[in-house]
DNA sequence: AACTGCTACTGACACGTGCAAGTGATGCGT
DNA sequence: ACGCATCACTTGCACGTGTCAGTAGCAGTT
């Protein structure tokens, strides 16, 4: 019972011809003992953890990154990877301290990294990357090394899409959109403001009059209402659930009804649009189908394949149709 | 130039006399070859990382716990640890699995764990735990191993008293508390209710009327409203604000005004809250207070240090005054 | 000259695993 | 009886660190 038998035993090698009764007492003796091998001595070994760590800089954390994560976990569960996010503060500590503390079997950016960070990432040489920001290029000196990079972040674009759409399959033609100028946002709102003028524009629409909001205060939505009514807009799209119903609460206010003086669609279906007055139609992202989108490629880039497969540009998004719209 | 003598320089090892220029020349070629030191030999040698766990059961995430994890990951970073969270899926994989992907600094559990998964957490000999949950006891075969185990669920039942709190000091006398049956919230939100209905009798109020809903969802509220009616109730204290948003609803419905009829006070401080009509007033959880508590534990029992900060009962929360109660 | 004390370094080991290569025993064919 | 193949193992190394014990060189003391 030498410890490479039992190495054989415990991870089912293949190719090793070991005794039904051998392996047997091994693990009868390792069921005794509780034996559990060191994560530690396994990622020296082997390179790499059974780690996916995710990184997402600070921000807003709401109920719909609560639910991707949520879905992440889940799906590299049945992968036999364990997922973790860390949250990063931008200007405190660099990012590149969580690839000095483990050593992920890949990692996932959740949100934007800034050119510096993304070089560090790639000079680490985890193996696989999947980005949720299209600002992701993969580093053009280290490219090749087995770092791979997908990018989901088209999954926001689509959701803004739909937005519009929506709209415009009610009738309405003049619309506006508010986007936030956060800068903790700032990426996630720039996709989703340009993917929805590229809807109007394909719908042929005049060109959608955009308000830009610091945030979601009453005072500032309050404002952009008066303008809408003069402009004769009569739809709106806003970056999210929370701008949505500051945005409901400005039109009555205004003594706007909604949806008939004015439509207003939000995204990111939060539990809190039901209650909303009138409750709020929205854009809600399919957590479980996008993991899963991310679930597999990391597979396949830690198996080796080559075919990380291919990004479907639609299909994480979907209309929840109530009364604000 | 020997690896020890690299490894001195390179940890500033204290008691160990090396020259200047010895140590400069060390820099400047870890410097020019990039150097850095590998996580999986560090905590393989130390029997520890600098990776500091949290580990959540899955469940609605919303931006409290998005607040308290950034800063739980800001405070950590200042003690040269890393925080990441884990999100457990309960029923798929075991939680142990975390711990044998990683071998963490510490735990730091956000939400309840079993009795059994808290056998193996310390069996796994983490050497910290620090629980959010009341419900964690440590395990009397294997106490004073090192593990310790503090217990911050009072922040979440201290905002609870002061919810009921405010309303006695406006007034009310007659009052009632909504609570979630949701099984992923549960120990939350039994520790509020308790809380709740401890602050009311501590405060001579008659015993408040219970309600227990499934969700927020507009009809379970809006028939607890009737009732309230008939008994003459004029204050309701919610588990969160999302229950408080959909209360608020539902007595627009009923022709109640809020605050004159009916005064509504939530929890959670959520940004909707603001925006609710009419502005709702709420308790929020002071995350950087909660999550420099947690620090300092966890910083205590990794240097050894046998005086675990006390944990105080108050001062995690503080009320949000706006114009529903 | 022998001893002591200090500086500046080096050698060697241990942590726990996974795996390539080797080794003795047995069975089988000729 | 001998070679060969297969089985059931074992030996031994490597992964990259942190640290203990040791040691050569030198100055100063007795």
């Amino acid at each position: 019972m030498s410890r490479a038998t039992v190495s054989y035993v415990l991870n089912d090698t293949p190719h090793q011809k070991i005794p039904q009764q051998t392996r047997e007492r091994v693990l009868e003796a390792a069921q005794r003992l509780a034996y559990s091998p060191s994560p530690a001595a396994r990622s020296l070994r082997n390179g790499r953890s059974d780690l996916v760590l995710g990184v997402l800089k600070v921000g807003p954390i709401g109920s719909v990154v609560g639910a991707l994560l949520n879905a992440m976990s889940t799906r590299f569960g049945t992968d036999g990877l364990t997922f973790a996010v860390h949250l990063h503060s931008p200007g405190l500590r660099p990012v590149s301290d969580v690839w000095k503390a483990v050593t992920p079997a890949a990692v996932v950016v959740l949100s934007g990294l800034d050119a510096a960070e993304q070089a560090d990432l790639q000079r680490s040489g985890t193996p696989v990357l999947v980005s949720l920001s299209p600002a992701f290029t993969p580093h053009p000196l280290l490219d090749g090394s087995g770092t791979r990079v997908v990018c989901v972040e088209y999954a926001s674009r689509a959701a803004a899409a739909l937005q519009v759409e929506h709209l415009v399959a009610t009738g309405h033609r003049r619309i506006a959109v508010v986007t936030l100028t956060d800068p903790q946002v700032r990426q996630l709102a720039e996709g989703r403001l340009d993917a929805a003028l590229e809807a109007a524009h394909e719908a042929g629409l005049p060109a959608p009059h955009v308000v830009e909001v610091a945030d979601d205060s009453p005072q500032a939505v309050a404002a952009a209402v008066r303008t809408w009514q003069a402009e004769g807009v009569t739809g709106v799209v806003t970056y999210n659930d929370e701008v949505a119903m500051a945005v409901l609460s400005a039109a009555r206010d205004a003594g706007l009804r909604v949806p008939e003086d004015l439509a207003v669609i939000g995204l990111d279906d939060l539990p809190a649009a039901r209650s909303a007055q009138p409750p709020l139609t929205t854009v809600g992202l399919d957590a479980e189908a996008l993991a899963d989108f991310v679930g597999r490629s990391v597979a396949a880039v830690l198996a080796g394949d080559p075919d990380v497969p291919e990004e479907p540009t639609t299909g994480f998004a979907h209309l929840v149709r109530r009364a604000s719209a």
